[in-house]
DNA sequence: TAGGTTATACGCACTACCGCCTATTTTTCA
DNA sequence: TGAAAAATAGGCGGTAGTGCGTATAACCTA
């Protein structure tokens, strides 16, 4: 695994000092680190494609943790984010925690508690990420059918034989086996059974 | 909608006045509502076929609600909790939500929040007892097949046909085609299709 | 030990599906 | 406006699944 493929740990808080202590945590368990001072320097910089988790210090100056999280959200990006914060506030963690936050940890912490947090948080980018690999595969192989093969779909998913399907949709048999042939082509099934599998995940 | 089928909120605090405020919240809006004194007593008396929710004090003498929300996921028994704190504690917050708290509200609360929670918690135990409900079915239906017939099930939702199933098995294709009969009445299967959803969902 | 269940197997007729071919009309888009 | 894509439809031959009837052997249980 080169270092292209692997997670990086997303740090950002405006105090220096934490930065450089956080990636030097990090990176003794030989995790990829990078740091930023501010929100809207993550902003800039971060890409969706990129993997690995956010750890967010909630107060700082502009744009703070829990603006980031909801900005984030907005954008449609999910990285898993642990949330660090000085003064332990309920009400705040419970919202993080509502608005998909994976954690929510007072300073001081403990670095032990903190990397397996973090662990958590790669694993479950991760998962989250080969997921929404195989949905966008599947949307790419259902993209490329016409709507008149999508509602033929429907009706073979539904268990429709053709001939009824013939009738429902007002053709011919022979049309219905001639869609349902190109379905099975463009989403590459080899069977039914692959066919409603590849329907039912999507 | 009659009173057994409707959804109860469960109180259980050891405090008698924030039990009564809390009755008082909860029947304004016309929802049911029982009050335990602790967890204990709760315990005693729910049934996890009762749908609802769950207002628990985190801190009361003898089981904490924290213990108590434990206890109920040993149990196996998934019904949605609110906890209430006198005293914020961010850490504490933190777990209960990653035990499958819902919710985590400081004392002294506001009523609507804690109604429109309250709201949020009845919606999701409905929709996770449906769930729960069709997955149930479904288990019935897969116990009633013998474990020969699991067996090609498997192989057909794999999308292999008779024939090889029958190779695969070492038996007559004539008997996969009588296996394969048996599982479609005992599941209830109108054709392929349905059979590959019903096995996907299990 | 009798009776039910399970697993096995065959025949026959019918229905459904699959692949490959050709072909016409309509739609879409560059 | 002309080429490409989509939707339509038919033929032919082969494969696969369905329904119904029949039958035997093994096993478990009452």
């Amino acid at each position: 695994m080169v270092a292209e493929n692997q997670s990086t740990v997303f740090v950002v808080d405006d105090d220096s000092s934490v930065r450089k202590s956080l990636i030097g945590l990090i990176e003794s368990v030989r995790l990829q680190a990078k740091a930023f001072a501010s929100a809207q320097e993550f902003l800039d910089s971060y890409s969706p494609s990129e993997a690995g988790c956010l750890i967010l210090d909630v107060r700082m100056p502009g744009m703070s943790g829990l603006e980031l999280q909801e900005r984030l959200g907005e954008l449609g990006i999910d990285i898993p984010i642990i949330m660090l914060t000085g003064h332990g506030d309920v009400a705040m963690a419970v919202r993080a925690m509502h608005r998909g936050a994976i954690d929510f940890i007072e300073k001081p912490f403990n670095d032990q508690l903190l990397l397996d947090r973090v662990q958590t948080a790669l694993t479950q980018d991760l998962e989250h990420r080969a997921k929404r690999s195989r949905a966008a595969q599947t949307e790419i192989l259902m993209g490329k059918l016409t709507p008149r093969e999508k509602q033929v779909l429907d009706l073979i998913v539904a268990g429709r034989p053709n001939k009824t399907i013939a009738s429902e949709l007002g053709i011919s048999y022979k049309t219905v086996e001639a869609h349902r042939a190109h379905i099975m082509h463009k989403l590459n099934a080899e069977n039914i059974a692959g066919l409603i599998r590849l329907s039912l995940s999507a």
